[in-house]
DNA sequence: TTCGTTTTTTGCCAAATGACAAATGAAATA
DNA sequence: TATTTCATTTGTCATTTGGCAAAAAACGAA
């Protein structure tokens, strides 16, 4: 769990004591490629942090078709944050891409950490900022991009992931076909 | 000012007195239309609430092409969350497309606010929050569109703004040329 | 291994979009 | 009004991408 409190270290200040308290409200689970660890139409219970695999958020568009709102992979928390901030039922599913390692903290267990931790509160907020900030920064130039500069913009933002992701997901994440972008990676 | 006020009261109680505090720290700015609200290089130390017009969040991309990423319009934050956040240098921009009317709080005065009312962070936390996942609600489904479709999402959300924007600015956010969009248009 | 299933690649053609340039229209100013 | 400037539309053509279907490759289970 060590990835998991560096993280954190990275946003606040946290003794051992405090450190320990936060391990221990750690579980850890063990995901199978394809399992959700959210669900469109469930309020979110749970976030969970990365120690080994990929996740995608994905939903159906009104054609019905599901899209890829993008992934996330390891050292970085993964969470239905609209539903899990208000409560509200889910319109969208968090799924494993591959088999996945994760320590996920209830609802209830980071309320109790705020509740005892000075300054968690903020740690909390911050990773929630930071990571939409990401998100946005990540999908935003895209649009202004064709298919080819998007497969390579994303080959080098994440080299590692490109040949962890199928075809097909990755397809929908870059918003083109899977035809299209076998066609792309053959062209180099 | 009562927007601001309905606005902030969504997200948690203000009393009277509170409310009176809040007021008297906004500051009053017109921007006129292509003013730039903050600028890319420089460390965003303002937030605003917009009163009346239309801004936009835009930067440019590795090919010296104007991307915008964003429109904010009347009764919505406007503000370079990454840099205000963080205090480091923006690499974006926020001007005005249409004359503006601001209500703007400084960085000081909304840290004043912070210490003196409580939950007035929960407030902006919450703003924060839900705006940046409006964002990425926004942009993530335009990527598995075709420029009709994205043209014509644009529109069924908001209808008013289609047309006080742009063609140019318009076709930027959308990814697509202002030819083409000029040609969507005329095909209804 | 072999069979069955899923994923990826490929071919073909039509449609959408971009690039470029020119024409038109609209707004601002003298 | 005439002139200038900027925004939008339109034309032409090349390129990209999608849709569809079939072939090939990769993967898993018996």
């Amino acid at each position: 769990m060590e990835n998991l409190i560096n993280y954190l270290l990275q946003f606040g200040q946290l003794n051992e004591q405090q450190i320990e308290l936060v391990k221990s409200k750690a579980i850890i689970v063990e995901l199978k490629k394809d399992d959700y660890f959210s669900e469109a139409g469930k309020i979110a219970k749970r976030v969970a942090f990365i120690a080994d695999g990929i996740l995608r958020v994905c939903y159906y568009n009104n054609k019905g078709e599901e899209i890829t709102r993008y992934f996330i992979d390891e050292s970085n928390f993964a969470v239905d944050i609209s539903s899990f901030s208000t409560q509200i039922p889910s319109s969208e599913y968090i799924q494993a891409v591959t088999n996945c390692t994760l320590f996920v903290f209830s609802k209830e267990a980071l309320d109790e950490l705020s509740l005892t931790i000075i300054g968690f509160d903020s740690i909390i907020n911050q990773i929630t900022t930071k990571s939409l900030i990401e998100k946005v920064r990540r999908i935003s130039p895209m649009l202004a991009e064709d298919a080819k500069s998007r497969y390579l913009s994303f080959f080098d933002n994440f080299p590692k992931l490109a040949n962890r992701i199928p075809l097909s997901l990755l397809a929908s994440y870059l918003g083109i076909t899977q035809s299209s972008l076998s066609r792309i990676r053959k062209n180099i």
